[in-house]
DNA sequence: CTGATGCATCGACGTTTGTCAATGCGTGTG
DNA sequence: CACACGCATTGACAAACGTCGATGCATCAG
């Protein structure tokens, strides 16, 4: 996913700037924009998804391991899994296995792209 | 714009004053405040709600109704209205009754507010 | 008053989602 | 080599979701 799309920003106000980042409020969004979006945002859709982004962000050195979230949620570790898996899958965070251990880390960008779409444009 | 004052600063809903702006990345969320920042993102978690407040937002006066909205996103007007009370339930949306037509605005503040939390603290 | 119009609500439906226990797979350790 | 450990995958199930047609409720026009 190398080339990945700007996002689109909801448009709220003038038209939107050019490819970067389009507003979710600057002009009337395509479908496929609003499809792009809209995965991204139901990727932190759930509470225990928005915890894990979180825990991750805020773990020592930007980066955590299944059995640390799953202890701190306090759900099974399949659960864990999968939703590190859906967050994987949106881009919002990267997967790299060392040794034994699955190490996540956020992908700064695919958030700042997000809160690109949200502001006032 | 006669009936209402003008719309306060931190929109979305009531839950706890600890609410405002928690920064998704800064430090470890309590779950109250993934849960608040989730039921946000979920509303934003559907493409046609993706549009429908594109739309809103791009529309002009920066309002729309119930009518034009359907016509636009192609889907059923008991789905449209489904969809709004949604947007409007999870604050990123308000919405005015002028006589026979419902008038439905975007909330800035709690788009800003969202952005916020996306963005790095 | 009567009819038409714009929306919301209701009931129903197939689909998606969140969760877990069980199981499989790769990696390091004894 | 054999075992323990960390994690992913599978299968199952209840709950939530997206959609629609039918219906009800105001409001406006005649």
């Amino acid at each position: 996913m190398a080339s990945r799309t700007a996002l689109p920003a909801l448009p709220v106000h003038p038209v939107g700037a050019a490819a970067c980042c389009a507003p979710l409020t600057g002009s009337a969004l395509d479908v496929a924009a609003a499809e792009q979006l809209a995965r991204s945002f139901k990727a932190l859709g759930d509470p225990t998804r928005v915890r894990l982004v979180s825990l991750i962000a805020a773990a020592e050195g930007g980066e955590a391991c299944i059995c640390d979230l799953t202890e701190t949620v306090g759900l099974a570790q399949p659960t864990v899994s999968h939703h590190m898996r859906l967050l994987v899958d949106a881009g919002l965070v990267t997967r790299e296995q060392r040794g034994k251990w699955a190490y996540y880390r956020i992908v700064r960008a695919a958030l700042d792209e997000l809160a690109g779409a949200l502001s006032q444009r």
